[in-house]
DNA sequence: CCGCATCCCTTTGGATACTG
DNA sequence: CAGTATCCAAAGGGATGCGG
């Protein structure tokens, strides 16, 4: 895939595909709630139990966090299993493949906030 | 960059990188605003004045419309310039450099949300 | 241990109306 | 033509308390 920020990303077959993204906003609006992105990176870590992740962001309280792990199961971003052996039943949470390709995006975004634009401004007339 | 949603993305590095991301909600929140992308992208592809833009988004109002603007100005992602030479003074907006980067990512984006990730769960082993 | 139901409050989007 | 001011409705986050 030829998406990378400096290069000729912006090419006629990319703006045919963009001109068709309205829905675009859907998917941004899905992924930029509160604690969304940062429990789908404490998963990614390895944390796996309700219990870890409500210690890992100590402000962010219970039904929120039921709410937006209900959200990324739901966006197929994680993946939840029940172990049976244990008493009470334990849930574990782990990441799935779609969840790590948005992972690499974030991790763009990230990239291009902390970017000095300001001084590129002579390095993206291929942009 | 070694950013592609293929390939060994999720290196050491961007694991670093990814670990102090505190802060990218703040950016996804930034621009995930009502409309926001789609006034970009418009600007993108040539739409330079106000009454432009208010056409090709009909259900928009006039003060989101400004609102957004603003913001897209004081986010550098656009650049505001005045005409003198008409009467009355005309405005004209343009993408900055930055608001490409943007859009590069948003393209992005747009695939991931797109790709049929059920069909690629053996192939991600590497991410 | 893993959540959900309810209520409240803040934030944000939008309609109407007005100005240089 | 290019916006702004004010007010209002809706949505989302968060605290408290309860259940499996």
């Amino acid at each position: 895939m030829a998406s990378k920020v400096k290069g000729s990303s912006m090419n006629a077959h990319n703006l045919k595909v963009l001109a068709s993204y309205c829905d675009v906003n859907e998917t941004l609006l899905n992924i930029s709630q509160r604690w969304k992105i940062q429990i789908l990176h404490s998963i990614f870590t390895g944390l796996q139990h309700f219990s870890q992740l409500k210690k890992a962001h100590p402000s962010l309280s219970d039904q929120i966090l039921g709410k937006r792990l209900g959200e990324l199961v739901a966006q197929d971003l994680v993946s939840k299993t029940y172990i049976m052996t244990t008493t009470p039943v334990q849930t574990a949470y782990s990441i799935t493949c779609k969840g790590k390709g948005l992972l690499s995006i974030i991790f763009e975004l990230q990239a291009w906030s902390k970017k000095d634009w300001a001084a590129q401004q002579l390095q993206c007339s291929t942009l």
